[in-house]
DNA sequence: CTGTTAGCGCCTTCAC
DNA sequence: GTGAAGGCGCTAACAG
């Protein structure tokens, strides 16, 4: 009698199958299936080799992983994939895995918290070996559960608060104090500092280095203004209040990542500011249409594949037992100046 | 004595710790978990709750799986994440795995055969209810070992030869037509069809709608180029020999897809050409800085995220049994017209 | 209400 | 060279 078979089951054949139409036992086919052919004899091998193919057989990684406790399987959790940041770092992530003969499962919980949690949950109950995590928040508890459940993690770009894990990210204060150096000295002497909700600890850092630096210049202007990223209406209202305010001045706008930078420039877009000419702009994150954007754009590069490779190697260190105190490990960016930010 | 514990393998509790730990049998514990908890007495509840997060514990995937046949997970491999179509399928299919109550797992092949044979295979072996492919190639025989395994399946954007399986994609001929009617409308009398190498149907399928098209109006010149999308002097010496052929006529350029769509700009960029005012420009695809880029790049916007659900949906049918004969579920596209391809 | 038992598919001693 | 037996963590009869 046939097994129940659920719709959508799949019949498979096993090793079992294997093994009767081959008229051998498990045990050689697991043997044959594992490396270890010089143990048998060639008519053996012949014998199974015919049987898988003729089954169409594949061995259940379920039960690999189930026996032996182990998957070689990363997780990468991100918070938004339509993010290039985040699909530059995945590719750097993805090659290293690749080297180390890791696989990647990517997730994406588009940066709701129940996602996050659910994947982190997941991919823990799957026995990942380790995951890398772009967290969506950094007052969670989420992470934190994972952290006792002793699975290896590395965070990128974002830290999480009381959590104590290997962090890979920018250089924040150095970035923030390069970029705003550079508005500085091409001119610009009122600046507005806009970022989304600083629910992550990257903006606050650039935030608070921008006004740090500000403040070092009496004689020009420093302003912030928080904006949520699909908020176009307060946008606009943001800009034109600026801009009407500083009549009179060589004024610029600092975007704290790339998805803000592009709603910026659709808000200038549509409220006749030309970029360059009119007004500066520069933000965080590089931008494949930079270049293309009326006289270009300039953007704080970061290097991200090489932090998608050191995120993954640090966590491959953890996996293999490394102790140490956890790390941060920050990368330099670079300033990429074009036309938007272009000498007064 | 401790069981062997290899680097990285991490201590997990079981189920029959919390089972000791409460001081009753791993059914109880099962139960418990499994939501038959109207069956516990309140005093035994009690007991296996306190000994389930005095451990930590988390019931294993793997195991579960491995009994139930069943996983509720759903793969999606993914030829190139870095391109913005691929994400924006991605976000449909998510969307609509949240509703049934799947969890996506991403696979980025990054274009190469072998990824995709791998993650296939992985997949495959770890049991996913069903897989949704963007397939890197048109005839590669690697994924038609799977269709004998049964294992439900849709593709999307691209057929594969000789492998029976429902596609989801953009009705590509409309689609070719509206867009090179658009060109001849706008005045456009020599066009240029900018394609990758056509190593995929679609690209083919548009190409000879357009060289179809281009036959009806004798009087107008089609031409077709194909490029390696990061073949920059290739690209340039392309569009600098159109253009100088084509001297005295108002040209167009038509990219196959969007990647494509930014090398040409890049290249135009180069080239000091400017889509628009001295050479039309559109692609498929919609950008997201198309409104950015001089006077705005004219794109043919396919209804991604509804094709991402649609392709869930039908694998969701598959899983669940369906057995009608294999289909193409075809979306239409929406031309959107900007700057570049303005009236001359 | 609760516990015992028998596998899911695989790998790994251990014995022949 | 080869195979039988036990167990990975879990669920689902089947008894009590």
């Amino acid at each position: 009698m046939s097994k129940k078979q659920e719709p959508g089951a799949v019949v498979r054949a096993t090793i079992r199958d294997v093994a009767s139409a081959a008229k051998t036992g498990k045990t050689s086919v697991s043997r044959y299936l594992n490396g270890e052919q010089h143990l048998l004899s060639d008519s053996l091998k012949e014998r199974i080799g015919r049987a898988i193919s003729l089954l169409d057989y594949q061995p259940s990684q379920m039960a690999r992983s189930l026996k032996s406790g182990q998957t070689r399987l990363i997780g990468l959790i991100l918070a938004d994939i339509t993010n290039p940041y985040s699909v530059d770092v995945m590719r750097g992530v993805e090659a290293a895995c690749r080297q180390e003969g890791l696989t990647l499962l990517v997730c994406n919980t588009n940066n709701e918290l129940d996602q996050e949690k659910h994947y982190l949950q997941l991919l823990s109950s799957y026995r990942v070996d380790g995951i890398v995590v772009n967290a969506v928040g950094m007052r969670e508890a989420a992470i934190s559960t994972l952290q006792q459940a002793n699975l290896p993690m590395v965070l990128i770009d974002r830290k999480v608060a009381n959590f104590a894990c290997d962090v890979i990210g920018l250089k924040n204060v150095e970035a923030t104090q390069m970029m705003t150096d550079h508005l500085v000295q091409q001119g610009f002497e009122a600046l507005l500092f806009v970022s989304e909700p600083a629910t992550v600890n990257t903006r606050f850092d650039r935030l608070r280095t921008f006004l740090q630096r500000m403040q070092q210049s009496p004689q020009l202007t420093g302003e912030q203004g928080e904006i949520e990223l699909y908020n176009a209406e307060g946008l606009d209202n943001l800009l034109r209040d600026f801009v009407a305010r500083h009549a009179d001045k060589h004024k610029a706008v600092m975007c704290v990542n790339g998805a803000l930078t592009l709603q910026v420039a659709r808000a200038m877009q549509r409220l006749n500011l030309r970029w360059g000419p009119d007004i500066g702009l520069s933000g965080f994150d590089e931008l494949v249409w930079a270049d293309l954007a009326g006289v270009g754009i300039t953007t704080l590069k970061q290097p991200t594949y090489d932090m998608g490779v050191a995120a993954l190697r640090q966590l491959v260190t953890r996996i293999q037992g490394n102790s140490e105190p956890v790390k941060d490990l920050e990368f330099s960016g670079e300033l990429v100046a074009r036309g938007s930010t272009a000498a007064r």
